[in-house]
RNA sequence: GUCCCCUUCGUCUAGCGGUUAGGACACCGGGUUUUCAUCUCGGCAACAGGGGUUCGAUCCCCCUAGGGGACGCCA
């Protein structure tokens, strides 16, 4: 079995690509076949090499790799016109001279007929020898219905009355994706196509493809569309991100494909999935049939998982090739049991960083903070005193220091304890007081108490 | 407009003729932590509408509505 994730180098991979990858390459291995990629450039004013890059960048970050090596499709042209040639002279396409202002007239009146706006056959049975600056046009069938089984969707079928005799070789002696997608196809021995349900009509048209070069159809699995929050098509304008950005925010690779491969599929109701149980439970039978829209709590959801769940060291490490830590976290010794603290409640790594910045730099007391910190200076000051003398080096000395000090001042522990974290970090939100002391440092603690005291 | 596809809690979904319609996220509440958070327990919440078929429809068929997609000398 041999499937293939054909993008074209025409803008960044976003969700809905990444999805269709992930899905293609998991398929293959849960079947043990190759996953290939193809880049489908064949429009030379939109394709770039940047995206190439930025395109094979995602994928390998998300640990997608290719088992052959990834094939151009603008690399194949001699070959796509010889058979397209082949094709004319067998009496299976034909050249055409039409217009394209002509094309549009045509059109226009089909519309105001309530028609479908399409090619009307015109130079379908003239004979036309083909000149240069004719295009080649495929002859499809005029009569019955093009159907295929499709493995999410079943079956789906049109009648041959509604496809148009599209162009295969344009004006310029190029040849167009649809043309190029089943050829290629056919060369790399592809048996499923797994791509985007916005191919279906393509798929249709290659079909008649493969008939005319009396190939063998490969199976087929449309993938409902992954709709923006607002039930739209994702796109940039509706907020559809370069993967490559995810990576940076901090998402990990573990998150992005759980999430994503559960954007469609399930498994009994299993949520989190190893990569080894995905391959050992994939099945794209299993895909549900409509489409999804992005959410960016589960993504979180997801993230926050994989976060708390990872090797501390090896995420650590990770932080630290990949982000920019400041010097002086990376210089606190106790700087990986502070991302131990703050990956419980963060949902990226970006998050962690922002949350870390007051361990070593002291909260600026600002006007609306000091209106928060409500506490009794004098209490403070004894809290301070007593502080002193407390061993840091062992945080459950520190947590009996605070209890006896609320018990021997008759406190609760919010009056102590809030006002204490905005003190501490310059937020109402931080890891546990005790965890909080411990993690400062005494040094720290003191002077920022201090500093309070002195306003 | 024409054709194709889709329609279960707010969101992702399970269900494949008989279920108290299940799970997850989110949200809300209780408990723990003399702490906002974490953790834990619990709660709220859905079969788009109308016709059939059937003893019985979330499930099968038809219609309507809504959503998405395609309609390029883009891919």
């Amino acid at each position: 079995m041999r499937t293939r994730f054909a993008p074209s180098p025409t803008g960044h991979l976003h969700i809905g690509g990444a999805r269709t990858a992930i899905f293609a390459w998991l398929h293959a291995k849960a079947q043990k076949g190759k996953f290939l990629i193809r880049f489908e450039d064949t429009d030379k004013e939109r394709s770039k090499q940047e995206f190439v890059n930025s395109i094979l960048s995602s994928l390998s970050w998300l640990g997608i790799e290719a088992d052959e090596e990834p094939l151009f499709q603008s690399s194949r042209q001699t070959k796509h016109k010889e058979i397209a040639l082949d094709l004319l002279n067998k009496g299976l396409a034909y050249s055409c001279n039409v217009s394209p202002e002509r094309l549009e007239e045509v059109r226009k009146i089909q519309q105001q007929n309530k028609q479908q706006p399409r090619y009307d056959g015109f130079s379908r049975d003239l004979n036309l020898p083909h000149e240069e600056g004719n295009v080649i046009r495929f002859k499809m069938p005029l009569e019955g219905e093009t159907s295929f089984e499709d493995k999410i969707l079943k079956k789906i079928s049109i009648n041959n009355k509604e496809l148009d005799d599209f162009i295969i070789i344009r004006s310029d002696g190029s040849p167009t994706y649809n043309f190029c997608a089943a050829v290629d196809d056919i060369e790399m021995e592809i048996t499923t196509v797994i791509r985007g349900d916005d191919h279906i009509t393509n798929t249709l048209k290659q079909i008649n493809i493969f008939n005319a070069l009396e190939a063998d159809i490969p199976e087929y699995a449309h993938l409902p569309m992954v709709l923006s929050p607002e039930g739209k098509r994702l796109s940039k304008r509706e907020g559809a991100l370069d993967i490559n950005e995810y990576k940076k925010m901090g998402y990990l690779k573990e998150a992005m494909i759980n999430y994503l491969i559960k954007l469609g599929w399930t498994y009994k109701e299993q949520e989190i999935f190893s990569e080894e149980e995905l391959i050992k439970y994939f099945d794209i039978q299993n895909v549900n049939s409509s489409a999804a829209k992005f959410s960016q709590k589960l993504l979180d959801f997801y993230n926050n998982y994989y976060l708390k769940e990872s090797d501390l060291n090896s995420l650590y490490a990770y932080i630290e090739n990949n982000f920019s830590l400041s010097d002086k976290f990376i210089q606190n010794p106790k700087k990986i049991e502070i991302i131990d603290l703050l990956r419980v409640s963060s949902n990226n790594i970006i998050q962690i960083i922002e949350e870390l910045t007051f361990f070593h730099d002291d909260p600026e007391l600002t006007e609306e903070l000091l209106t928060l910190i409500k506490i009794d200076k004098d209490l403070l000051e004894k809290f301070k005193f007593e502080l002193e003398e407390v061993n840091f080096n062992d945080k459950l000395l520190i947590g009996v220091f605070l209890d006896n000090f609320l018990s021997k001042n008759n406190l609760k522990f919010p009056v102590l304890g809030k006002p204490l974290r905005l003190i501490l970090t310059g937020k109402p939100k931080a890891p546990s007081i005790t965890d909080l002391l411990f993690l400062l440092g005494k040094k720290n603690c003191l002077e920022r108490i201090e500093k309070f005291l002195k306003i």
